[in-house]
DNA sequence: TTGAAAGCGCTAACAT
DNA sequence: ATGTTAGCGCTTTCAA
């Protein structure tokens, strides 16, 4: 790219770089008559500064990072779209990269925004992230960090996630209330917290309803996958034929779930019913529509990028990293019974 | 961030800044014994070159910019991964900007990444752009710009696209083979090439098969949302009560279309058959599934990256922009008849 | 009111 | 084999 720099313009012009520079930037100490000269010339050449030279100088890039461990994956591009919409505002671009639920690539990715300077990252921590010395030293070199969605509860900085726990235990309670009893839970990987607070929310659900936990009735996700759900549902099926209702980590493994349900012709939500997680689109389009609860990615992304404005603008202390709560919202559909 | 510098690096070594510069380059011309000192101290102290100051000085910042109209959106999202994904293969990281289908918006996301020296725009261009000064004046900066998507067949650039014409009467015309002979079309906005060839597509099918182009059947769909094909639905029914297909500019739309035609116990495809476009992965889950369109965002956003590394790489003369046309396929699903 | 100069950190041509 | 120096474009302090 070839732009015109101030040295071209203070040339043009007969009068020093400093001058230009200054009356760019509206400065007090120069004759309004240079500065309307170096405003028109600037104009007519469509100056605009070398980025690398500002940020050379105040150590500033206005540029963010933001890892995602899918981006094709609506939850996240709505997280995307929200980040992008509130940096802008901001005055801030935003660098996006994908670590594929891979520990290693998160920490490649760090480290490239590392290289690029940017000014500070929002991350999700990926389902097979063990260690967080990556986020550490990334921490250590200044850079703010904020976590979104999947966090870890042991690194001190802003955070800003829902109340799985809580979530989960109103979406089983809801199934408790249209009069289910044997209820299969399908778990995401085990590592992350939203994986384990979603499980005891179901469990916390069933045991305040006299209902026994049976972990005969847990079952693992792997890929959190539409044929992850699809081929669970027969083995919940085969292990517990007598089962009412299924809870499911995310939408697209419940609705994998319905899918083969479906198939096998057993009635949903008469014989069984089904709810997921997320509240996707697509929710709304299965047949039967699934009962789900809503997590807002657009409001995830705007607060995480808050708060991350708010560590740039140094308003941040250490003893006061602040974690927001977003709330979530049962969605009744038709994949579940009516309340008894 | 507070990085070391090659500075410091020196002066603890009591060399030269050049040489710990030449020697984290390997340059041939160190002694290994210094060339190891200095790689050990730049390792134990995570030496991280600021990439401003490299950039600055070799007008590289190995950062390209990518504009979609919509971040969440199944299709863009495939083409934000797949760019991102092999941009980062070839050592650059992509700044996304979202034109939400605005041509001011768009012009303002270009000034942005100019503003940022970026080594090069991806873009598709949105659905209300009306002149293309911006994407020229980007250019005559020197700033590489692919279209892919939506293009301009004005602009000179390298383009990835799909034979929209092509794929539009593959779908007429399947429709065609299955008895189909009064079929509506939802298009999309109109100043997209994309609009104009999949409607060409759809009366040449027509015309092809002897039936007569009615511009009565032809539907405008502004939003290209579930809203906009679930109250067309109502509008279509009522002009055409006698029609038997509905061939939707995009998936979106036409799962709109089922979901009221549902609604209404019109029996699909058996009353009225429904092709999409795209390929999302909700038509899978439809009631019934959804014949459509296959497109490969991935393999767009993959062409796309690659068109721009040619021309950062200097390899592409004015008289030499390629345009890449990327396969598309039909999905046949339970949303239209058999062939007879 | 204007300009000169230093310096951000890095690279590379050019000494030594 | 190592070091000196100039310069990328900008900002800002200090001098005129």
């Amino acid at each position: 790219m070839i732009k015109t720099t101030l040295k071209e313009i203070a040339e043009a012009l007969n009068i020093s770089i400093s001058t230009v520079s200054k009356a760019l930037k509206d400065y007090p100490d120069v004759s309004s008559k240079t500065k309307q000269r170096v405003l028109e010339m600037a104009r007519s050449v469509k100056y605009s500064p070398n980025s690398f030279a500002q940020s050379l100088r105040s150590n500033k890039s206005y540029i963010i990072g933001l890892i995602v461990p899918a981006i094709v994956h609506e939850f996240f591009s709505n997280i995307i779209q929200a980040v992008v919409e509130t940096a802008k505002k901001n005055g801030y671009v935003v660098i996006v990269l994908e670590s594929d639920e891979s520990y290693e690539l998160e920490q490649k990715q760090i480290d490239i925004l590392i290289e690029k300077n940017v000014d500070g990252i929002l991350i999700s921590l990926s389902d097979n992230t063990v260690n967080f010395n990556h986020i550490k030293s990334a921490m250590e070199l200044g850079v703010p960090i904020v976590l979104y969605d999947k966090i870890s509860k042991i690194l001190n900085c802003s955070k800003v996630i829902i109340d799985d726990h809580n979530a989960a235990k109103i979406a089983t309670e809801h199934l408790i209330k249209t009069g289910c009893t044997k209820i299969a839970h399908i778990r995401g990987p085990l590592k992350p917290q939203t994986t384990i607070d979603r499980m005891k929310g179901y469990k916390d659900a069933l045991l305040k309803n006299n209902i026994s936990y049976d972990k005969s009735l847990v079952y693992e996700s792997a890929n959190l996958s539409f044929e992850d759900g699809y081929e669970l549902t027969d083995n919940i099926l085969k292990d517990h034929p007598d089962l009412d209702a299924i809870f499911s980590f995310t939408d697209m493994v419940a609705v994998g779930v319905l899918t083969r349900l479906n198939e096998l012709n057993i009635k949903i939500p008469e014989q069984v019913s089904v709810i997921g997680f997320s509240n996707w689109f697509l929710s709304q389009v299965t047949h039967p529509g699934l009962t789900t609860i809503d997590q807002s990615g657009h409001d995830i992304g705007r607060h995480a990028f808050e708060l991350l404005l708010d560590e740039l603008n140094g308003n941040v202390k250490e003893s006061e990293k602040k974690t927001v709560t977003v709330p979530t919202q049962l969605i009744v559909r038709k994949s579940t019974r009516p309340i008894v």
